[in-house]
DNA sequence: ACCATAAGATTGGATATCAATCAATAATTT
DNA sequence: AAATTATTGATTGATATCCAATCTTATGGT
């Protein structure tokens, strides 16, 4: 059994990683304690996982907040990603068997599957999932781990964002990084890597409230008592959008007023943009 | 001002980085809040920081324990910490301008002369530092902090581990990196940075109780109440050993018969291993 | 010698309490 | 009336004490 701490820290990712704790959003401990039934240590140890996570900030004397990365910090989140997802990918291939790369190829067939049947959802999952996948055919938990927490950490930056470019350059881009790695063309598969992520970050632009805010007892009453995996948990996982490739949403345009805490806006248009580029 | 358990779990990283604290040891909350004058909770909060960072290991109902990383794990890190150099002297490659590199080869030149001047101890400190500082050069802070984690965790292993290579070839690897990576040659200062850490791993030989134990008392009584830096705080960072370049330490085989917990050792002989390689 | 049980110690957590600080209001001054 | 100051309230950081669960060790019976 881990504990509780531990389990609330997971639960609350989960809540930011579903974008339904926004950056910025205030991680009361009071509130947080009663909303898990716990005493306020265990939820402050909580929030120390997550700050340490990079998903929180806790300013001192004025509590946790979910992080709100600046563009600054975005860009060299996306850098990081790059260069371990580049690493990751001179070492497959030079050592990645071919199971290995059957998996891979599986993987991106059923992420093709699932567009060509226009389940969307699953899609975007098989997407998500992909570059953890590959990371974790370089049998290296360390580089695993770190890799899971930047991804997480990107995120963050999907709730802060509006995606503004074009997607198409965009399609395939998982098949085509195998293609290469495989037929040994290391050098064009890392440009390709970081060609992907640099067109995803160039398409950001920094939006404030791009999302509706939710109290945290409203974004973390689907994880309470249920016992169901995260995939049946959260209906509003499936995102209401166009079309995409599992790795990409159609043209998101919402470019909202910048409005200075819209502390009126709460719990209303349940706006999700899951789906968005890794 | 940081929280209190920060800047605990700080002096506990200090500790251990400067293997005072070694793999296994036990890190009891009461007795570490007896330590530091404080109640169990803050030691539970600094423990678990120390706990995601990878330092120590919390057994449920069992307590916490200085990490103690498998020659598997070993391997993991060292492959991560290579990665991510190489990356970054991809990127460095590229991106660097003349006042990085004049920083380099000052770094560098500063460290010769400290090998020349027979002053081990800051040959040794500046022959960690360089990768430090190589990594700052990426002006990517996620990254640097990535690299500092990985760095802190290699030092777990040199509490483990007994040397047993020839230090020769590792001799003014950190210059000759500089002097490829600014001519363009990135293919081969990636080697280079490969090799360094292959060999090093390499001569690596999982051994136990190759340091002395100290009980945490004893171990951070001179990290306590002092307000001077490092550098001052712990006379037994001059390593005794014959040579080396700042980076490397004289052949040290050190190979103890394989006690099992041998409790009985405490206190004893204060035998330091500092100044392996990087 | 060996296994089982009981005692002791340690951890994980709850509750109540207190000081320090921040935020927001109310009161005062200009 | 506007701006500044003071007061109040709320929240956090931290402590002390207490309790249950679990692990470790010591004891005792076979």
């Amino acid at each position: 059994m881990t504990s509780r701490s531990q389990t609330i820290a997971d639960t609350l990712t989960r809540a930011i990683i579903d974008h339904r704790l926004v950056p910025g959003c205030k991680l009361g401990e009071r509130e947080l304690a009663e909303i898990f039934d716990v005493s306020r240590i265990v939820v402050r140890q909580a929030l120390i996982r997550l700050a340490d996570d990079g998903l929180a900030q806790i300013e001192r004397n004025r509590g946790a907040f979910v992080a709100k990365p600046s563009m600054q910090e975005a860009m060299e989140i996306y850098d990081a990603l790059t260069l371990v997802e580049q690493g990751v990918a001179a070492q497959l291939s030079d050592r990645l068997g071919p199971a290995g790369w059957a998996e891979l190829r599986q993987h991106v067939e059923r992420q093709r599957q699932a567009v060509a049947a226009g389940n969307d959802a699953l899609a975007d999952v098989l997407g998500q999932e992909f570059h953890t996948v590959f990371v974790r055919l370089s049998r290296n938990k360390v580089m695993q781990e770190i890799h899971a927490q930047l991804v997480r950490r990107t995120t963050l930056l999907r709730s802060l964002i509006t995606a503004d470019f074009d997607y198409c350059n965009l399609l395939d881009d998982h098949s085509r990084v195998v293609d290469l790695l495989e037929k040994g063309r290391l050098k064009q598969a890392m440009d390709l890597i970081d060609t992907h992520h640099r067109t995803v970050v160039r398409g950001y632009i920094m939006d404030r409230e791009v999302f509706a805010e939710m109290t945290p007892a409203e974004a973390l009453a689907p994880y309470l008592d249920g016992k169901a995996d995260g995939a049946t948990l959260v209906p509003s996982r499936k995102p209401a959008r166009t079309s995409g490739n599992g790795d990409s949403a159609g043209h998101v345009h919402v470019h909202l007023p910048k409005t200075d805490r819209a502390s009126t806006s709460r719990a209303s248009t349940k706006k999700t943009n899951r789906g968005l580029p890794t």
